[in-house]
DNA sequence: TAAGATTGACTGCTCAATCTTA
DNA sequence: TAAGATTGAGCAGTCAATCTTA
Protein backbone atom coordinates (compact mmCIF):
# COMPACT_ATOMS: atom_id res chain seq x y z
CA UNK A 1 0.00 0.00 0.00
CA UNK A 2 1.09 3.72 -0.88
CA UNK A 3 2.30 6.03 2.30
CA UNK A 4 -0.11 6.69 5.16
CA UNK A 5 -1.05 10.25 6.02
CA UNK A 6 1.29 10.32 9.06
CA UNK A 7 3.83 12.69 10.48
CA UNK A 8 5.85 10.05 11.97
CA UNK A 9 8.58 7.47 10.50
CA UNK A 10 7.05 4.88 12.08
CA UNK A 11 4.73 3.87 15.07
CA UNK A 12 7.67 3.80 17.29
CA UNK A 13 7.75 7.93 16.86
CA UNK A 14 4.51 8.46 18.23
CA UNK A 15 4.18 9.22 21.45
CA UNK A 16 0.39 7.72 21.93
CA UNK A 17 1.26 4.26 20.47
CA UNK A 18 4.16 4.22 22.65
CA UNK A 19 2.25 5.66 25.69
CA UNK A 20 -0.17 2.75 25.30
CA UNK A 21 2.59 -0.01 24.41
CA UNK A 22 4.14 1.07 27.75
CA UNK A 23 1.45 1.44 29.90
CA UNK A 24 0.38 -2.78 28.97
CA UNK A 25 3.95 -3.66 30.00
CA UNK A 26 4.15 -2.12 32.83
CA UNK A 27 0.68 -3.84 33.74
CA UNK A 28 2.13 -7.07 32.86
CA UNK A 29 5.47 -6.17 35.00
CA UNK A 30 3.00 -5.57 38.41
CA UNK A 31 0.02 -8.05 38.01
CA UNK A 32 2.37 -10.65 39.38
CA UNK A 33 2.92 -8.45 42.59
CA UNK A 34 -0.52 -8.06 43.05
CA UNK A 35 -1.83 -11.52 42.25
CA UNK A 36 0.24 -12.42 45.14
CA UNK A 37 -1.56 -10.45 47.63
CA UNK A 38 -5.30 -11.66 45.88
CA UNK A 39 -5.41 -7.76 44.75
CA UNK A 40 -6.39 -6.47 41.67
CA UNK A 41 -4.23 -3.26 40.26
CA UNK A 42 -7.46 -1.07 40.94
CA UNK A 43 -7.97 -2.37 44.43
CA UNK A 44 -4.10 -0.98 45.45
CA UNK A 45 -4.53 1.89 43.55
CA UNK A 46 -7.98 2.49 45.93
CA UNK A 47 -6.52 1.24 49.07
CA UNK A 48 -3.23 2.52 49.23
CA UNK A 49 -4.26 5.90 47.94
CA UNK A 50 -6.91 5.95 50.96
CA UNK A 51 -4.27 5.48 53.58
CA UNK A 52 -2.26 8.00 51.91
CA UNK A 53 -5.02 10.81 51.53
CA UNK A 54 -6.20 9.28 55.71
CA UNK A 55 -2.86 11.06 57.34
CA UNK A 56 -4.72 14.30 57.05
CA UNK A 57 -8.58 13.57 57.90
CA UNK A 58 -11.50 11.65 57.18
CA UNK A 59 -11.79 10.91 53.43
CA UNK A 60 -14.83 11.29 51.04
CA UNK A 61 -15.36 8.33 48.86
CA UNK A 62 -15.33 11.55 46.31
CA UNK A 63 -12.93 12.86 47.14
CA UNK A 64 -10.20 9.23 46.59
CA UNK A 65 -12.02 8.85 43.51
CA UNK A 66 -10.79 12.54 42.28
CA UNK A 67 -7.51 12.01 43.63
CA UNK A 68 -7.15 8.56 41.67
CA UNK A 69 -8.95 9.65 38.45
CA UNK A 70 -11.11 6.04 39.30
CA UNK A 71 -14.76 7.38 37.82
CA UNK A 72 -17.09 7.52 41.00
CA UNK A 73 -18.71 4.10 39.49
CA UNK A 74 -16.31 2.16 39.74
CA UNK A 75 -14.40 3.63 42.87
CA UNK A 76 -18.10 2.86 44.66
CA UNK A 77 -18.00 -1.18 43.44
CA UNK A 78 -14.11 -1.17 44.73
CA UNK A 79 -14.83 0.74 47.56
CA UNK A 80 -17.71 -1.86 48.61
CA UNK A 81 -15.09 -5.28 47.56
CA UNK A 82 -12.48 -4.09 49.99
CA UNK A 83 -15.22 -3.43 52.66
CA UNK A 84 -16.08 -6.82 52.28
CA UNK A 85 -12.60 -8.04 52.67
CA UNK A 86 -12.41 -5.71 55.57
CA UNK A 87 -9.61 -3.78 54.72
CA UNK A 88 -11.41 -0.31 54.68
CA UNK A 89 -14.93 0.31 56.89
CA UNK A 90 -17.62 3.16 55.07
CA UNK A 91 -19.57 5.27 57.74
CA UNK A 92 -21.97 8.25 56.63
CA UNK A 93 -20.45 11.54 56.39
CA UNK A 94 -22.06 13.40 59.45
CA UNK A 95 -21.98 16.42 57.67
CA UNK A 96 -23.14 15.51 54.36
CA UNK A 97 -26.00 12.31 54.54
CA UNK A 98 -25.15 11.92 50.45
CA UNK A 99 -21.66 11.32 51.59
CA UNK A 100 -19.72 8.03 52.88
CA UNK A 101 -16.57 8.84 55.18
CA UNK A 102 -13.80 6.06 54.51
CA UNK A 103 -11.24 4.48 56.51
CA UNK A 104 -8.52 2.06 56.34
CA UNK A 105 -9.24 -1.15 58.78
CA UNK A 106 -5.42 -1.88 61.09
CA UNK A 107 -5.80 -4.93 58.30
CA UNK A 108 -5.65 -2.93 55.47
CA UNK A 109 -2.92 -0.88 57.03
CA UNK A 110 -0.68 -3.95 57.48
CA UNK A 111 -1.50 -5.13 53.92
CA UNK A 112 -0.63 -1.91 52.03
CA UNK A 113 2.77 -1.93 54.06
CA UNK A 114 3.66 -5.59 53.15
CA UNK A 115 2.54 -4.66 48.98
CA UNK A 116 4.05 -1.32 48.88
CA UNK A 117 7.51 -2.03 48.75
CA UNK A 118 7.24 -5.03 46.41
CA UNK A 119 5.28 -2.32 44.29
CA UNK A 120 7.68 -0.08 44.16
CA UNK A 121 10.46 -2.83 43.80
CA UNK A 122 9.02 -3.97 40.51
CA UNK A 123 8.66 -0.48 39.69
CA UNK A 124 12.37 0.32 40.12
CA UNK A 125 13.24 -2.43 37.97
CA UNK A 126 10.78 -1.79 35.18
CA UNK A 127 12.01 1.97 34.93
CA UNK A 128 15.57 1.02 35.36
CA UNK A 129 16.06 1.77 31.70
CA UNK A 130 15.79 5.30 32.58
CA UNK A 131 18.68 5.57 35.26
CA UNK A 132 18.85 8.60 36.53
CA UNK A 133 16.41 10.17 33.58
CA UNK A 134 13.66 8.53 35.60
CA UNK A 135 12.96 11.92 37.74
CA UNK A 136 12.77 13.77 34.33
CA UNK A 137 10.53 11.13 32.83
CA UNK A 138 7.88 11.54 36.01
CA UNK A 139 8.17 15.25 35.79
CA UNK A 140 7.14 14.86 32.38
CA UNK A 141 3.97 12.81 33.33
CA UNK A 142 3.20 15.25 35.63
CA UNK A 143 3.19 17.77 33.16
CA UNK A 144 0.44 15.77 31.22
CA UNK A 145 -1.72 15.87 33.62
CA UNK A 146 -5.35 17.50 32.43
CA UNK A 147 -7.00 19.77 34.72
CA UNK A 148 -9.35 18.57 36.71
CA UNK A 149 -13.07 19.07 35.37
CA UNK B 1 -1.74 7.22 59.69
CA UNK B 2 1.63 6.96 60.29
CA UNK B 3 3.82 7.13 57.72
CA UNK B 4 3.79 4.82 54.60
CA UNK B 5 6.58 2.72 53.60
CA UNK B 6 7.65 4.44 50.54
CA UNK B 7 10.65 6.13 48.75
CA UNK B 8 8.45 8.79 47.64
CA UNK B 9 7.12 12.22 48.96
CA UNK B 10 3.80 11.53 47.35
CA UNK B 11 1.87 8.96 44.48
CA UNK B 12 2.98 12.47 42.35
CA UNK B 13 6.54 11.15 42.69
CA UNK B 14 5.78 7.61 41.35
CA UNK B 15 6.43 7.09 38.02
CA UNK B 16 3.95 3.85 38.24
CA UNK B 17 0.85 5.71 39.23
CA UNK B 18 1.46 8.30 37.10
CA UNK B 19 2.34 6.44 33.56
CA UNK B 20 -1.29 5.19 35.16
CA UNK B 21 -3.19 8.13 35.50
CA UNK B 22 -1.86 9.59 32.41
CA UNK B 23 -2.42 6.74 30.25
CA UNK B 24 -6.48 6.80 31.21
CA UNK B 25 -6.28 10.12 30.52
CA UNK B 26 -5.44 9.83 27.32
CA UNK B 27 -7.69 7.01 26.37
CA UNK B 28 -10.23 9.50 27.57
CA UNK B 29 -8.65 12.24 25.03
CA UNK B 30 -8.65 10.04 22.27
CA UNK B 31 -12.10 8.10 22.60
CA UNK B 32 -14.42 10.58 20.56
CA UNK B 33 -12.08 10.47 17.99
CA UNK B 34 -12.10 6.63 17.73
CA UNK B 35 -16.21 6.53 18.68
CA UNK B 36 -16.61 9.46 15.45
CA UNK B 37 -15.93 6.60 13.10
CA UNK B 38 -17.33 3.58 15.74
CA UNK B 39 -13.77 1.77 16.29
CA UNK B 40 -12.54 1.06 19.19
CA UNK B 41 -8.82 2.16 20.01
CA UNK B 42 -8.31 -1.49 19.70
CA UNK B 43 -9.41 -2.02 16.22
CA UNK B 44 -8.08 1.08 15.12
CA UNK B 45 -4.52 -0.11 16.30
CA UNK B 46 -5.17 -3.14 14.71
CA UNK B 47 -6.19 -2.15 10.97
CA UNK B 48 -3.38 1.20 11.24
CA UNK B 49 -0.47 -1.40 11.87
CA UNK B 50 -1.57 -3.36 9.31
CA UNK B 51 -1.72 -1.00 6.89
CA UNK B 52 1.48 -0.10 8.04
CA UNK B 53 3.48 -3.73 7.96
CA UNK B 54 1.70 -4.20 4.54
CA UNK B 55 3.65 -1.68 3.39
CA UNK B 56 6.27 -4.94 3.12
CA UNK B 57 4.24 -7.97 2.46
CA UNK B 58 1.69 -9.78 3.33
CA UNK B 59 0.90 -9.83 6.81
CA UNK B 60 0.25 -12.52 9.25
CA UNK B 61 -2.01 -12.56 11.91
CA UNK B 62 1.15 -13.68 14.62
CA UNK B 63 3.03 -10.76 13.31
CA UNK B 64 0.32 -8.24 13.98
CA UNK B 65 0.13 -9.25 17.23
CA UNK B 66 3.71 -8.98 18.30
CA UNK B 67 4.24 -5.87 16.00
CA UNK B 68 1.48 -4.28 18.61
CA UNK B 69 2.02 -6.38 21.33
CA UNK B 70 -1.67 -7.69 21.54
CA UNK B 71 -2.12 -10.75 22.53
CA UNK B 72 -3.40 -13.31 20.08
CA UNK B 73 -6.13 -14.25 21.37
CA UNK B 74 -7.80 -10.80 21.34
CA UNK B 75 -5.57 -9.56 18.08
CA UNK B 76 -8.16 -13.23 16.87
CA UNK B 77 -11.48 -11.68 18.33
CA UNK B 78 -10.92 -8.15 16.81
CA UNK B 79 -9.10 -9.01 13.53
CA UNK B 80 -12.22 -11.51 13.26
CA UNK B 81 -14.83 -8.17 13.62
CA UNK B 82 -12.80 -5.95 11.61
CA UNK B 83 -13.07 -8.95 8.74
CA UNK B 84 -17.24 -8.62 9.49
CA UNK B 85 -16.93 -5.19 8.98
CA UNK B 86 -14.99 -5.52 5.71
CA UNK B 87 -11.70 -3.63 6.67
CA UNK B 88 -9.36 -6.24 5.99
CA UNK B 89 -9.76 -10.01 4.38
CA UNK B 90 -8.11 -13.04 5.97
CA UNK B 91 -6.17 -16.27 3.85
CA UNK B 92 -4.99 -19.15 4.77
CA UNK B 93 -1.30 -18.52 4.21
CA UNK B 94 -0.10 -21.28 1.65
CA UNK B 95 3.33 -21.64 3.24
CA UNK B 96 1.64 -22.39 6.53
CA UNK B 97 -1.82 -24.10 6.68
CA UNK B 98 -1.42 -22.45 10.77
CA UNK B 99 -1.55 -19.46 9.90
CA UNK B 100 -3.90 -16.38 8.33
CA UNK B 101 -2.62 -14.15 6.16
CA UNK B 102 -4.27 -10.61 6.07
CA UNK B 103 -4.87 -8.15 3.93
CA UNK B 104 -6.54 -4.69 4.11
CA UNK B 105 -9.25 -3.93 2.04
CA UNK B 106 -9.45 -0.57 0.10
CA UNK B 107 -12.76 0.95 2.47
CA UNK B 108 -10.34 0.01 5.38
CA UNK B 109 -7.30 2.21 3.72
CA UNK B 110 -9.34 5.29 3.49
CA UNK B 111 -10.83 4.57 6.67
CA UNK B 112 -7.81 4.76 8.30
CA UNK B 113 -6.56 7.89 6.01
CA UNK B 114 -9.44 9.49 7.93
CA UNK B 115 -8.70 8.90 10.86
CA UNK B 116 -5.15 8.50 11.34
CA UNK B 117 -4.86 12.71 10.64
CA UNK B 118 -7.36 12.74 13.53
CA UNK B 119 -5.67 10.85 15.80
CA UNK B 120 -2.45 12.44 15.11
CA UNK B 121 -4.14 15.89 15.80
CA UNK B 122 -5.84 14.55 19.03
CA UNK B 123 -2.23 13.43 20.70
CA UNK B 124 -1.15 16.32 19.35
CA UNK B 125 -2.90 18.52 21.62
CA UNK B 126 -2.78 15.83 24.43
CA UNK B 127 1.24 16.06 24.40
CA UNK B 128 1.25 19.70 24.13
CA UNK B 129 2.41 20.46 27.34
CA UNK B 130 5.36 19.09 26.84
CA UNK B 131 6.63 21.49 23.65
CA UNK B 132 9.73 20.32 21.79
CA UNK B 133 10.57 18.08 25.01
CA UNK B 134 7.97 15.24 23.33
CA UNK B 135 11.25 13.52 21.23
CA UNK B 136 12.87 13.26 24.60
CA UNK B 137 9.79 11.46 26.30
CA UNK B 138 9.16 9.30 23.59
CA UNK B 139 12.60 8.52 23.52
CA UNK B 140 12.16 7.28 26.93
CA UNK B 141 9.01 5.26 26.25
CA UNK B 142 11.55 3.34 23.72
CA UNK B 143 14.07 2.65 26.28
CA UNK B 144 11.42 1.28 28.65
CA UNK B 145 10.14 -1.32 25.98
CA UNK B 146 11.26 -4.75 27.11
CA UNK B 147 12.45 -7.45 25.18
CA UNK B 148 10.15 -9.42 23.08
CA UNK B 149 9.62 -13.12 24.77
C1' DT C 1 -30.01 22.55 39.80
C1' DA C 2 -26.19 20.18 41.03
C1' DA C 3 -23.46 16.70 43.68
C1' DG C 4 -22.49 12.01 46.05
C1' DA C 5 -23.54 7.49 45.22
C1' DT C 6 -25.43 3.37 43.05
C1' DT C 7 -27.62 -0.23 39.70
C1' DG C 8 -27.71 -2.97 35.58
C1' DA C 9 -26.27 -3.69 30.98
C1' DC C 10 -22.73 -3.87 27.77
C1' DT C 11 -18.06 -4.05 25.94
C1' DG C 12 -13.08 -4.71 26.68
C1' DC C 13 -9.45 -7.59 28.00
C1' DT C 14 -7.05 -11.77 30.12
C1' DC C 15 -6.50 -16.56 31.12
C1' DA C 16 -6.78 -21.61 30.94
C1' DA C 17 -7.53 -24.97 27.88
C1' DT C 18 -7.84 -26.84 23.33
C1' DC C 19 -7.17 -27.83 18.32
C1' DT C 20 -4.33 -28.32 14.36
C1' DT C 21 -0.13 -28.31 11.90
C1' DA C 22 5.09 -27.24 11.66
C1' DT D 1 7.68 -30.23 21.19
C1' DA D 2 6.49 -25.93 19.78
C1' DA D 3 3.79 -22.43 17.17
C1' DG D 4 -0.57 -20.20 15.03
C1' DA D 5 -5.12 -19.76 16.19
C1' DT D 6 -9.47 -20.15 18.74
C1' DT D 7 -13.28 -20.92 22.48
C1' DG D 8 -15.53 -19.93 26.73
C1' DA D 9 -15.32 -18.12 31.37
C1' DG D 10 -14.58 -14.33 34.28
C1' DC D 11 -13.02 -9.87 35.80
C1' DA D 12 -12.18 -4.84 34.44
C1' DG D 13 -14.10 -0.63 32.96
C1' DT D 14 -17.82 2.49 30.88
C1' DC D 15 -22.36 4.34 30.15
C1' DA D 16 -27.21 5.61 30.82
C1' DA D 17 -30.31 6.11 34.19
C1' DT D 18 -31.77 6.69 38.88
C1' DC D 19 -32.05 7.95 43.86
C1' DT D 20 -31.31 11.05 47.57
C1' DT D 21 -29.79 15.21 49.61
C1' DA D 22 -27.16 19.82 49.32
Amino acid sequence: MSKLPTRFEGPRQSPGFMLWKIHFAWQRALRPVFERFDLTHIQFVLLASLCWLEQKDGVQQIQLSQHTSIDPMMTSQVVRSLEGKAFLERERDPQDARAWRLKSTAMGRTLIRKVLPQVEAADQAFFESLGAGVGRFVRDLNALEPEPR
